[in-house]
DNA sequence: ATCCTATCGATCGAAGGTGATCGAAGTTGA
DNA sequence: TCAACTTCGATCACCTTCGATCGATAGGAT
């Protein structure tokens, strides 16, 4: 009952396909991947026996398993012709090759050194090497980091934060899925629910929201304003959890203002701003959670130049916490684990990669924020 | 509708299975595994012959066991002669006391013994003891025990399998979450996005549910319903996922079965599995989803009285994968990642006794279920 | 346009896997 | 010890799967 929109399956994805298959399903038989990828039985058997010979499945009769870990025990006679290179590196007795994984997150500058400092600190335990690549927020520049990566430094597993948005995210992603190594997503996952074959940590952003409306709420707050940034992957989780926590506590989520727009180095920025504190004025807003902290700090100060006193006229909870107590007064804000992000994501790739059982299931570890109450509120 | 009744398992995936049924249900005879199989009993002899030649179980006369030193579990790369020198103290050169976790769940004759086999496994290389109870799904006996564990055997922390229902469910966790030493639920957790103090790893059962929905849906069955199990605490998950895939592939849930009863041992069950039968045939249904393993065995046998053939007038997909081979014909099943959710829930616990940081943020695990498609389906 | 290369599908002989039968060997109980 | 029973192993027939060769098709370069 496959669809017939499959237009052209090229073979190295197709290969890529059966792989992934036999990773989430176990052993598969000829026939049921013929019949899965709309291709002949004579096909898949070319495919398997190359898979095979590279080492990434098990030829077996009738169909293919997962790469066997040696048997108990061979006696001397091995039936090792094959050096089956990637899937036996770890355990190759004697001199094991120095495992690498590679790393790419959008940006150096906000937010992901402290991920990447928790991958370090968890690598720096095991004999690991990490590779490190910065990209720039477009899907295709981490695609080409990524194939760099995998074509020179011939890394062993991935540590992605890719772009999702757009046909390049798309792609970027169909790609990942199918890459040759494993893989585990940074901050980016499918819905709850679906089956996204990839590994994944993330913060509970739906959380943090929801925790920073509840202060707020405790506080005395009615009516709590949400300021996003248009393009912020982040954004949807972040509104997500201040309607829930709104609605929960009986608050009105649609009097208040609930603005995603351009981030603070747009020219469009100033004007935004002043129309935000406007709206706030107008609907009796006391307080607002906004998204990323220079966002916030300009409106802090925006506030200050206009005579708005916060916390007393505005409450201002910030979602980020990279610069959020320099500014004057220090703003409370939500603190993604980032950190603990960074090592647990590091942590479920070496599992993955030491892990002897092939069939080892699919993990998501999502991680809660914590609120640093600071004087922008209270 | 169900197309080919050939399901017919690769010789080494069912090489594989007599070894897993081995290690699982200890010695086996052959005309029982030949029944299970599926396959005549020379065969069986024949596969019982090859695996004992290469050291994966021994030959008895009737049937096969356990290879006397039992191989390292999946990690089959130990040696048979070494008796694994697990005993190392890990990492703490200064660790002043041996760390102890009090382990408590609902049941050690059904789903939890592979739990725990996953705990023991992940416990065996750190130097961290597990003392186990075992409880009877009644939330005071449970309370009972964790008091116990906490009093007597001064546990450093705890794996929980709490009984969530009822008024003293509600008691029992509000207990855990103020418990004196760090506590990691096991297969329970709040629903996402509530701030629950305590970390959790779970199956997503969700995604199991919705994974045999579409594997029935491929073999071209529209009408698709569930039974589940009163009582338990994964019904729910069950039946969003079993909905969620419903409507996502456009099949109709409300025209299928969709029964949560009681379990197969209460008197009431012959009735409504009979109920159920009827109301399959009255709405045109051709597939059912039926939570835990002794209900669906019980409901196929009830076809077979009546003659109805299993998967070609009914298809069943069986949720738990605890004795689903053990059936005629074998069931497919939705496997929960029984071993992976008690090693992971033990690492977690075990990173959080020995992380220095007093504000390391809650961590939450879900991990994927498999899919074993087997004879009830295809 | 033509050749070249890569990939796919079909056919057919070869090899492996399975099951039935039957005689041999082991087990149990008197 | 013998007899009844079960289990095991060898042989053969049948079926499935595999591998090699050949022809067909598509895309790219000259």
């Amino acid at each position: 009952m496959t669809a017939s929109g499959s237009p052209a399956p090229m073979p190295e994805e197709r290969r890529a396909q059966v792989v992934e298959l036999l990773r989430r399903r176990g052993p598969v038989r000829v026939a049921d991947l013929a019949q899965a990828l709309d291709v002949s039985a004579i096909t898949i058997r070319r495919d398997i026996a190359l898979l095979a010979s590279q080492g990434l499945i098990r030829r077996v009769r009738g169909g293919a398993m997962p790469p066997a870990v040696a048997p108990a025990q061979d006696h001397g006679a091995a039936p090792a012709d094959e050096p089956a290179p990637r899937a036996t590196a770890e355990q190759s007795a004697g001199a094991p090759r120095r495992l690498t994984v590679g790393m790419v997150v959008p940006s150096l500058d906000y937010y992901w050194p402290e991920v990447i400092r928790g991958v370090r600190e968890a690598a720096a335990a095991t004999g690991i090497k990490i590779v490190l690549r910065g990209a720039t927020y477009q899907a295709a520049d981490e695609r080409r980091q990524l194939s760099e990566l995998m074509d020179s430094a011939g890394v062993d597993g991935l540590l992605v934060a890719p772009t999702t948005t757009g046909d390049d995210g798309e792609e970027l992603m169909s790609w990942l899925r199918q890459a040759p190594v494993p893989v585990v997503l940074i901050e980016r996952a499918a819905a709850t629910g679906a089956h996204d074959a990839m590994e994944s940590v993330v913060s509970d952003h739906t959380l943090g929201a929801a925790m920073a409306v509840r202060h707020l709420a405790v506080l005395g707050h009615r009516r709590i304003g949400v300021i996003t940034t248009l393009h912020s992957p982040t954004t949807p989780h972040i509104r997500r959890g201040w309607s829930h926590a709104c609605t929960e506590l009986g608050l009105e989520p649609d009097a208040a203002p609930d603005v995603t727009t351009v981030d603070q180095r747009d020219p469009a920025w100033p004007a935004e701003l002043d129309r935000i504190l406007a709206a706030c004025r107008q609907t009796g807003t006391t307080a607002l959670l906004v998204h990323s902290d220079p966002e916030a700090i300009s409106l802090v100060e925006r506030c200050r130049e206009r005579g708005l006193r916060v916390p007393a006229d505005l409450a201002v909870v910030t979602y980020d916490d990279e610069v959020a107590e320099l500014c004057d007064p220090p703003l409370t804000a939500v603190r993604p684990p980032r950190r603990s992000i960074g090592r647990a994501a590091f942590t479920l790739l070496a599992e993955r990669l030491t892990d002897p059982d092939p069939c080892r299931p699919t993990h998501h570890v999502v991680i809660e924020p914590r609120l640093i109450v600071r004087s922008s509120s209270s």
